[in-house]
DNA sequence: TGGGAATACATGGGAATATATGGGCTTTTA
DNA sequence: TAAAAGCCCATATATTCCCATGTATTCCCA
């Protein structure tokens, strides 16, 4: 499971380290990369193991093959993700489209969210759970695992 | 599977490269070349491994002879398929029927689809997209994928 | 339990390889 | 016989491989 963060930084090659935890559960799942698309809701980078994508890949491809509806599932998140390997160091270079959706320069924060993860620009990161915490004073179980996200901070 | 989307141009002679990963994946089911014919949704080209083609057309053939969309998916997809070898550097040469349909000039995109992928004239895919990301986010409450993956959480 | 040694990890960068593209030459075909 | 297609090699750029280094963490033993 992806859980805890980490702060990482870009080289000047573009590559940046995958943190080793998350590296080591999609290696016992079989992968040697990881799975990456914009998020649908936030200015994040979701990313996800190569069967869950493929699961998706299944889903799109029982709709009639001449459906306009596949089309437009398989643009809006197909098209969207790519498979980045992992080099020998662990490393993975993210596109300057997913970069500049995430608007990330140098650091970015891996964020664990159990079957996926997310990469944020790290203030980003930090206004995203403002307003989540704000939301969340409607609803004390909410603001609990706020709180528990909080206390994660740094690490 | 075929995901990303990759851009890249014709050369003086109407050659094109078809993306290494999108290769590959060809590769991997014993093929050297890919079936191409004009979307009938869109302006795009679509392009498939020779065993889809093979399965939507026997699934053609298993429609009422006497029902009307039988002609029309025998004449506008089958009748305009074409094998496509891929020469030594990985390169296809479309038709200029094709490039036609899908108004290529020069750049063209490979918009992975899963099972199958797309060619697009570059700006005609955005606004493709941007309508495809609207209608998908209209439909996703009928997203069953969805929900199967979300139960898969905390695993 | 303290502290030095060993290991793991993130990062840096040169060298080798892969990929997309260009173009000459030969072969096929219409 | 001209045009198209295939075959081969060249090249610029991007990507990957491999090794190095500094730091943080873990291990192990006195």
């Amino acid at each position: 499971m992806f859980i805890s963060t980490y702060e990482n930084k870009l080289d000047k090659k573009g590559r940046v380290s995958v943190p080793a935890s998350f590296r080591s559960y999609l290696s016992n799942l079989g992968y040697n990369g990881v799975i990456c698309y914009p998020s649908f809701n936030n200015s994040s980078i979701e990313a996800c193991s190569q069967d869950r994508i493929e699961k998706i890949s299944s889903a799109i491809d029982s709709l009639n093959p001449f459906e306009e509806k596949r089309d437009y599932f398989a643009t809006s998140i197909l098209a969207e993700s790519t498979n980045l390997q992992f080099d020998s160091e662990g490393r993975i270079s993210l596109s300057p489209k997913l970069l500049k959706h995430a608007k990330i320069k140098n650091n970015m924060l891996f964020v664990g969210q159990g079957q996926t993860f997310q990469i944020w620009e790290p203030t980003a990161f930090e206004k995203f759970k403002a307003s989540a915490i704000k939301k969340a004073n409607l609803n004390r179980a909410s603001l609990k695992w706020q709180k528990h996200l909080n206390n994660q901070e740094g690490k």
